[in-house]
DNA sequence: TCATGACTAGACCGATTGGTCTAGAGGCGC
DNA sequence: GCGCCTCTAGACCAATCGGTCTAGTCATGA
């Protein structure tokens, strides 16, 4: 077993560089050799530390971008009040972030998952990374004083703009849409 | 020139199929091999009616998807009184269109054009669709009443709900979060 | 010090990719 | 009948795809 990592494993390096390539490009977007090029890592290294190959390094490279969302939401309810002003701060750092990539990735799991293979596994996959990120958000607003249904709702209606508005966001390559989604989510301007 | 259509041309087979494809699979998901043995149609035909290849045809089938949607969206409008009846027929609309195709198909123009070449071209196309499909709305919207202003507003919110939602919805395989969407929208159960 | 196992390195493979090219089928105007 | 032109048909191509396999490096533990 390895001790010491000397910067960053050769593992760590493709999933990192794959959950990159993969945001932009989705997954039959980017080729092996992209990605290993990119990374510095033999092919012999890839199919090592992951045996199905491509398709471990999809599934691998979601918990990771899973992993990183999950970090922006839960710092995004640090030291707010309401569960309006930690979505709001949420949508205003995704909106920073989408502008730090070049305005050009999408969601890493819409991303990754949605163009692979027919695969059950990879659908499976996205439902349950999805429900992660809109349970975390409700368990803060559920903590700041709203209901268990009203705090789904919430968190549901959230992640659904969010989504979205990364969508409009990238086809326009400009993250003001992100930062209207406060807005649309809780401003009284709906009204004619 | 051709004066009868004996059922489709070869051509507009070619785009029904593809659009059908890469809604399901993205732009790199799907080979031409897979196309025209789906559209029966052999590969000089498809480069005849389509000179640069997959790329036209990605684009025409956006075309042909997105005069889809505008039909879906005009239906929508007909003899209905507020915008938000409108809006909450386009998305029953929409999740009945999704519960027909197998719960597992995405927005086409994303699906078609984000994973696509990283070609400026793609990116615009999928801007200019998504402006065509919420000034639409905004223009039913404003004929129902709304100022320019909150027509907009209102439109581009549903757009982006819908984007949004349609993701989860494949995510979990299920409409139901669609037809949830105009609850979102316009309903009062937002706070705690 | 040597054997072991984790990991690197990249040559190699068949399959498939998007794309090109030539040949010919068939409807139309003359 | 003839020539024209649109469109069909598919063989063919280099490039790339994801994946396999063998050889070798190197740190570690006994």
């Amino acid at each position: 077993m390895r001790i010491m990592k000397k910067e960053a494993s050769a593992k760590d390096r493709i999933v990192e560089v794959s959950a990159q390539r993969f945001r932009r490009k989705g997954f039959h977007g980017v080729g092996l050799s992209e990605i290993l090029e990119a990374a510095s890592v033999p092919k012999g290294s890839l199919y090592h530390h992951f045996p199905a190959g491509k398709t471990d390094l999809a599934l691998a490279a979601a918990d990771m971008a899973s992993r990183e969302m999950m970090r922006v939401i839960n710092e995004s309810f640090v030291d707010v009040e309401t569960p309006e002003d930690g979505v709001t701060t949420l949508c205003h750092k995704l909106a920073k972030l989408f502008d730090l990539f070049d305005r050009q990735d999408g969601c890493p799991v819409s991303g990754i998952l949605f163009d692979g293979p027919e695969n059950q596994v990879f659908r499976e996959k996205a439902r349950s990374i999805f429900d992660l990120w809109i349970e975390t958000v409700a368990e803060h607003a559920r903590r700041l004083g709203y209901s268990h249904d009203a705090a789904f709702a919430l968190a549901e209606r959230t992640l659904i703009a969010l989504e979205g508005g990364w969508i409009m966001a990238r086809a326009r390559a400009s993250s003001d849409v992100l930062r209207r989604v406060p807005g649309y989510l809780f401003g009284d301007q709906a009204r004619a």
